[in-house]
DNA sequence: AAATAGTGAGACATCAGTGTCTCATTCGGC
DNA sequence: GCCGAATGAGACACTGATGTCTCACTATTT
């Protein structure tokens, strides 16, 4: 009887991230739930956004202590990061995005704490001498979210395989496009 | 006394790159023109965004022209190719995100040659050895335009200054992270 | 069995945006 | 200066989504 809210983010979340107009009446059904019930629960469509932004953050939060940013190497942690994250990619794209609409609110101040751990990994890595300096370290956090977001959309689209996404991630991201000869 | 149609273009997708939703009104407004002569001149919404789609799509393939894509080294031609770009960037993620919405209706054929463009200079640079083989052409591919729309929007947002924009994206995508010794 | 809380279905008002139309005005060419 | 075409301003109906409310029903608890 209880409504299941895990279950109604998640639902919520694979419409969304598909089509980001999605009614909410869409999203009570795909819920399995009535458009009242998903009033009583969020009140009402912003707030919906809200929580879903509470938990996609929450849940890549989660994503960096599983991948231990701190420990070893600076990019085997990137590697981790990227494997743990990928699960939530879609839904970060889509919250990224949005974050536009609410251009007049104040954003949640979880993604600039998120933004801060990743952007020390890289930075870590660059005082360890593993990585490259010439680049910023807040660039590079960029570039792994734009990289992410790609990728999430390039497995929707078919047009790269899932089992090979998070190699081709990391492997693009930390080495580049051009042969190598130190490999 | 005759609208300028590229103004008008041009005000849009400053608009839309912003804000997806902005609405026909502002749009207009912000062309200086009236709403119903914004709507004699495109039909409607939707007309608006596929005359914003051709154009994208036009001036991305004359940047593709002005870079000489099938010229010299693959990696320089990459780098032509980002530095041309560069003004188109927003509006292509625009673009990109909006197809979402036309899930249902067939998407701009225009799309799939520039894809096929950018694949072939990507698979030139694999033959000709430049580049990792490793690597699909068309997640490359996919990738450029991550990092394109990336870039753009962190400049947008403050975090890369847009002096270093194209080098930053050519040099990542380039060389990757990791510090590296032939260089 | 009774009481209670949660739910589904639907009605309803509201709102923002869209698309269409009319009419007066203004600009440009002749 | 005149005439036709284009524009601006505004009214209007329509649509889709939202948010609120009521009422009947069902599950859970005691």
């Amino acid at each position: 009887m209880a409504v299941d809210r895990e279950r109604v983010l998640k639902e919520a979340a694979a419409l969304l991230t598909r089509r980001a107009t999605t009614s909410m009446d869409e999203i009570a059904r795909a819920a399995g739930i009535s458009r009242a019930t998903l009033h009583r629960h969020f009140a009402g469509r912003d707030a919906l956004i809200r929580a879903l932004e509470e938990h996609g953050i929450a849940q890549f939060a989660q994503a960096m202590d599983a991948a231990r940013l701190e420990e070893g190497d600076a990019a085997d942690a990137l590697r981790r990061l990227i494997e743990e994250a990928e699960p939530v990619a879609a839904v970060l794209a889509f919250l990224f995005t949005e974050n536009q609409l609410f251009e007049g609110g104040e954003i949640n101040a979880g993604w600039a704490r998120l933004d801060a751990r990743i952007t020390a990994l890289f930075r870590r890595g660059q005082e360890e001498g593993g990585f490259r300096i010439d680049l910023s370290a807040a660039w590079l956090t960029e570039a792994l979210y734009g990289l992410m977001g790609a990728g999430a959309w390039a497995v929707h689209e078919g047009r790269v395989a899932r089992n090979d996404l998070n190699h081709s991630i990391a492997e693009l991201l930390l080495g580049g496009i051009r042969r190598s000869m130190e490999k």
